[in-house]
DNA sequence: ATGGGTTGGTCAAAGGTCGC
DNA sequence: AGCGACCTTTGACCAACCCA
């Protein structure tokens, strides 16, 4: 059902592993502030996955954390709320907090309401305020370290110990319509989180060798790379030296190891690995040219409006040049500055921005050759991305900016097609004129009906 | 009333203008009486509550009284409202009393208005003409007890995150812009108004007998049809009489037509008009066969997914079909209707959000051939559309279900460009292989490099 | 049991909405 | 252009519950 808390093999697991192993990866955080001695946003982020499976099952733990905690004898006299500073009542879901604070935390839980902030994200929290704004209220309440999995979940079909009705009973009927999820507010913050830290692990891929593939198949079916980055060599080939004009050479191994970095990057969403390999090269071979377009000028250093700099100091100016220019294609890179590069810009798009976005649209239901029954399920799976991408935009900057912003970024959808009808076009000339041998990875990755 | 486009008129004017319904907003509200000397707050209480020596007053240093009188339960079954002797619905700000006086009361404070009575300051106030002084009314309030400081202030600002709204949100227009609660909400709703408006214009349009133009240029400089449809005879031959397979000629005529309107429909902000011709060109010639496209399949009756229906009873199958099928063209009505007219139908679009919708398509800064200075106008606009196109969808259905229409909707674009682009190859093998005739209107409007 | 702490549940009274 | 019936949200209070 939830795709980061299933038990093994999940990419919330794999993530973990890894992290626990090597380190976390570099990654920008946008949460701020905090000096809050428990993170909850890396080892917390999975225990909320334990909401849905803890307590019911043989666990040796006899009570949550939050009782250990409390267990200190009642809060001292006029300790105040860590939420809004009011007169604190008790220690509720492991922190000392006022009656409003705890019903509210509560409240939004079990209802999985989800809040905007109209403003930036940092709106004052305290006792006069207090419910002024929502969004900034919950998010205080977890930074301070509420825990939701302080609360007794009906999802748990357990009920000894669930607190029946204090007046009435009322039970109507037995019909459960009780979703039993974890809040839609802290999946959203799960999925760009995820998304960011497989981010993070894409560019620690793009500094290595990467191991060869015999073809597109090969890619998808071995096990991913990004979660064995520590394994591999790094190349010290792809090193920034200094600047110097792209040869086609450079494009081309680029263009490879983006393709490739694609589809280990697809390989950590759970849904795109339940597909079946029809319907996920499907997906793959309508979203690797725009995966590789992306990020190339998403990471490329500005140098300016004219220059897409590669990561190792190749780069490609705006006026087409001997070097990149075969004959009978027409020139794209212009309209990859002037339609993305310079746009993102603008735009001031952070890395949790960008990877959400991308996997808004690798999840395209229009994608040609996608089967029926996996169209509907990436139709779902993208408006998951989208509302993260919302939430993660509209945090920072606010609703109306957030609307501009969000709007913006997907109507780019519309140039990224148009380059990409372009590219497809050029390859098929290069095909056809046989002037340049397409490296048969990415032929097989970038061209329809392949 | 015949109406030239003249330099000044704006689209507001025209409109109003051309429907005669559309008021002005009253601007006069202006605050009454500005003399009184009596602050809400401490000057009225000590003034008038203190004569009374009423109950509150001993104890209002610790806590507001209301609390502790009002904390046995319910108010006793028949109690009256303390102010005017209605039935009381509660303790309300420390007072037993009805809905009306509470509300009241709470206005009064948070907007800190000051009234004046017109007699002598002891108006009756009672259930019947409770209202007839505000004066006596809000004394009276403060004469039995109420307590502003039982108002909780800053206020729960449930607009501003609220995850949908409480019920259906009409759409009021025409208020004056001094409260600015929501001030973007407003003008959004007048963008839509305006938009949806000729919306209705282009639909009445559609069943006319349009006049030649020699060209693009002159459609475009020549004065807006839109408003002149009541000038205009309705066609007869385009009335819808029976369900026939399209011929190519339905198809040209139909393309035609709808690239006229095209061009009405875009002279019709007054944005637009300011620009230079070139620009003008340039957005229209980047926009007309999407424009085209929309409009036909979101008009199209409903006769299921595999027939674009023309308002005349024309239809286009999904099998491409012998009349309509050239050779060397690839077929592109499939796509059409999977991409666009499907999920159209399954977004259920509104008119308003549609009409929005194209607004934002329309003003595409990355418009091919658009100079410099205008693409940043022209982003300003669109961002004008994308707010008013958030604002639509979201009243109806809230945020977080709006957050994904409203992307959905975005993201469609990307299929936009791409039949646009199988478009346009096709008309580029026409024009090669001369198999058909591309009219010529037609072909300034929808050929790049004209 | 008992008592002091948690939990979830309750509902009068806050503020917000929108047809009239 | 304000009114107020009707709505959602809040939080003080309370019963159920869990450990020492």
């Amino acid at each position: 059902m939830h795709m980061f808390y299933s038990m093994n093999g999940t990419l919330a697991d794999q993530l973990q592993n890894h992290l626990a192993n090597y380190g976390p990866p570099m990654m920008n955080s946008q949460r701020d502030g905090g000096e809050d001695p428990r993170m909850y946003m890396n080892g917390s982020s999975a225990s909320v996955s334990t909401s849905n499976g803890s307590s019911s099952m043989g666990n040796d733990q006899k009570f949550p954390s939050y009782k250990r905690m409390a267990q200190r004898r009642k809060v001292p006299e006029g300790e105040l709320c860590a939420v809004c500073s009011d007169l604190a009542t008790g220690y509720h879901y492991g922190v000392a907090s006022c009656n409003g604070c705890k019903t509210f935390f509560r409240r939004t839980i079990v209802s999985e309401q989800t809040f905007i902030c109209q403003y930036n994200g940092n709106c004052d929290v305290n006792k006069n305020i207090r419910c002024a704004c929502r969004h900034c209220r919950f998010n205080k309440c977890l930074l301070v370290g509420m825990d939701a999995k302080a609360l007794q979940l009906p999802a748990i079909q357990n009920d000894r110990d669930r607190i029946g009705p204090t007046k009435k009973v009322k039970m109507s009927s037995g019909s459960d319509d009780e979703q039993a999820t974890t809040p839609h507010r802290l999946q959203d913050q799960e999925i760009i989180d995820q998304l960011t830290q497989v981010e993070g692990l894409c560019q620690e891929l793009r500094r290595c060798i990467i191991p060869e593939v015999t073809g597109v198949t090969h890619a998808l079916t071995s096990p991913c790379l990004l979660f064995e980055t520590t394994d591999l060599k790094v190349d010290t080939n792809i090193m920034f030296k200094e600047l110097y004009p792209a040869s086609m050479n450079d494009i081309r191994m680029w263009n490879i190891r983006e393709m490739r970095i694609c589809i280990e990057w697809a390989k950590t969403f759970d849904i795109y690995q339940r597909l079946n390999l029809f319907d996920q090269f499907a997906l793959v071979r309508n979203f690797a040219f725009a995966f590789n377009l992306l990020n190339r000028v998403f990471y490329s250093p500005d140098h300016g409006p004219d220059k897409i700099v590669f990561q190792n100091g190749a780069f490609i100016m705006r006026q087409p040049q001997q070097q990149v220019q075969l004959s009978g294609c027409r020139p794209i890179y212009t309209r990859q500055m002037d339609e993305i590069m310079i746009p993102f810009r603008k735009l001031q798009l952070s890395v949790s921005e960008f990877a959400t976005f991308k996997a808004a649209l690798f999840f395209n239901p229009d994608a040609l050759d996608l089967s029926a029954p996996a169209k509907t399920e990436v139709f779902e799976e993208r408006n998951k991305y989208l509302g993260g991408l919302f939430t993660c935009i509209t945090q920072k900057i606010g609703i109306p900016s957030g609307v501009q912003k969000y709007g913006s970024l997907l109507m780019m959808t519309a140039s990224i097609q148009n380059i990409l009808a372009q590219n497809e076009e050029n390859m098929q000339v290069m095909e056809l004129f046989k002037n340049w041998e397409v490296d048969p990875f990415v032929k097989e990755l970038c061209m329809k009906r392949a």
